[in-house]
DNA sequence: CTGAAAGCGCTTACAG
DNA sequence: CTGAAAGCGCTTACAG
């Protein structure tokens, strides 16, 4: 086969199959009616010419781009695949692609593009700016957030899961099963708003039990600071029967803080988690956390962007139910029933 | 600010600033030459329309799309990350846009799109068969390898790492500094030159310190695998001192599978990987294996990418090296020194 | 230093 | 069921 380095284009195709342009344009996107022997004759002229329509053409045309983009802030964390997996699989289910952009601060963005260069946008928790929200809204073009709600006054589509039921249910399982009453929590970054709920969650658990001793340190989802709060605690001789993390991440940090001071998970400190990333279960001892669906949600996206896109409208508020998933970090005290 | 929902096109811009579009087209892209006077109008007309350009049009005009794209089989291991973030920064950096494309087998890809949207494409590792990369080079379509070479014949760009010497390093550390005689290797995926490199250099330094006795064993590069694999051989009886996993996830599954025979690493058998990923440094015990420069690798790729496109040649193989990095999982023999 | 105009490869009413 | 033609918003020689 001797192919031409040109690519074929719609023109092309039009000469070998007999027909203009017009003709294979329907055939093409499948609209308008075409008679089926001009139909076959203007798809084998395609297979024979190798022809893909050029997306940047079509996208001038018909003033759309076919392509959806995720903004994040960071590429970091187990989290992030499950993510990009769900939002890859559904986008090309619907025939659209996914455009990849980061927002940390030192990205240079001379691109104007990744903003406009879509036909929507997700926006994973804190990778924009109330700011930018509101100026994409003014713009009319279409948001859907993930892992996050608008800002006040805005009403912007948004999917994320049940986190302050699912801290809930994993503090009463600490309180109620385990029996554990000194309970820490290992916050996420300030921004970041699965923290801000999860957090609530552990709260409101504590308050429901008579507890009012509540204990908060920074995780910011990340091993690291995570390992350094619950070694320094240890130092400080807080009294803690439990941390309850904020992520798998730092409930990875707080078991080495545990384990290096000497200590045992979950015997004299016991360490739970959210999320459940794929590691969780390899963890010694297993980590007891919260079954985030990461990839679902992450799929549901674009599923309300897509049909925001499409139709104008979407769904306000979607709330993936969480789940607990008890293995054996979190223990059960001895003088527990 | 009242804004209107409509974007500001380059006309627009024109009108609002006295001048033709091609004076507009000019500024905006900093070619050819334009007064300062003049300049200032369009950019302060630019600021007051909030006008970006539109990239299809750009991209229909120009011929270029300014994306490149990233074509994967999967989204999967803690690789992934770091290798997406050094395409995204260094893309970002050169003004492109990058567009993720997974080839799964489920993909509908009903979009031609990925394939064509693009400038040019950085294909990771088994992410498009020999054909479809053959079918690329036909079409004079830009195409960079990463972390695998071209196929016979074909002469396409690559960069990788230096997976034989690593590897080479590795297990020569095993056996000159820690004793081990009995080593295992656990592949990963037969169609992943990453691990057949590294098979190789496991082979080169046993023959090379008269060992031969060699064993392979599938671990895919995955937990779940490795973890059935080494079970296996421990429930036959092989003699192992030490097994030198394919990477480091397969690390983890060997990890496991001895501690679940009621085994210690490294006292009983020494574990070790390849690829050193954000938590090899917080398994117990810390787990001795070979740094990729994985987010180096993937930066360059696109450095190369960019280089085809705009120049028509690149670098044919860039190989970055690995580095031991001994930590305690590899233990040392009592019996040696 | 600046503008008029052709052209990039499509889609989409509008005719017929 | 099919075609001619306008138009999408840019870039790029070509004049001047």
């Amino acid at each position: 086969m001797v192919m031409n380095s040109e690519r074929a284009t719609i023109e092309d195709v039009a000469k070998r199959a007999g027909v203009s342009i017009a003709t294979v344009s329907r055939v093409v996107n499948r609209i308008g009616t075409v008679s089926e022997k001009t139909k076959a004759r203007v798809e084998s002229a395609i297979v024979e010419l190798n022809y893909y329509p050029n997306s940047a053409a079509r996208g001038l045309a018909a003033r759309k781009t076919y392509t959806i983009g995720l903004i994040a802030h960071e590429i970091d964390g187990e989290f992030f695949q499950p993510m990009l997996r769900g939002i890859e699989r559904v986008a090309n289910d619907h025939g659209y692609d996914v455009l990849f952009h980061s927002t940390r601060p030192d990205a240079r963005k001379r691109t104007s593009i990744g903003e406009h260069n879509a036909d929507g946008v997700i926006v994973f928790a804190n990778g924009m700016t109330e700011d930018q929200l509101l100026n994409f809204h003014l713009q009319n073009f279409p948001v859907v957030l993930l892992h996050r709600t608008a800002p006040p006054g805005l009403s912007l589509p948004c999917v994320t899961v049940e986190n302050q039921t699912g801290a809930r249910m994993m503090v009463d399982h600490l309180i109620e099963n385990c029996g554990h009453r000194h309970i820490a929590y290992l916050a996420g970054p300030k921004d970041h708003e699965d923290s801000y709920w999860r957090e609530i969650g552990y709260r409101e658990s504590l308050a429901a039990h008579g507890i009012d001793e509540v204990l908060v340190g920074e995780g910011r989802f990340e091993i690291q600071a995570s390992k350094e709060t619950v070694t320094r605690w240890i130092r400080e001789r807080v009294v803690m029967d439990a941390i309850f993390a904020g992520d798998d991440e730092s409930a990875l940090g707080a078991i080495l803080a545990v384990n290096e001071a000497g200590l045992r998970v979950p015997d004299d400190i016991a360490v739970v988690g959210f999320d459940d990333i794929r590691l969780a279960r390899y963890l010694t001892p297993p980590l007891t956390t919260v079954r985030a669906p990461i990839e679902d949600a992450a799929a549901e996206a674009v599923n309300q962007l897509v049909r925001l896109i499409t139709t104008g409208e979407a769904e306000p508020l979607t709330m993936l139910p969480t789940e607990l998933v008890v293995r054996q970090s979190c223990g059960v005290r001895k003088d527990h029933r």
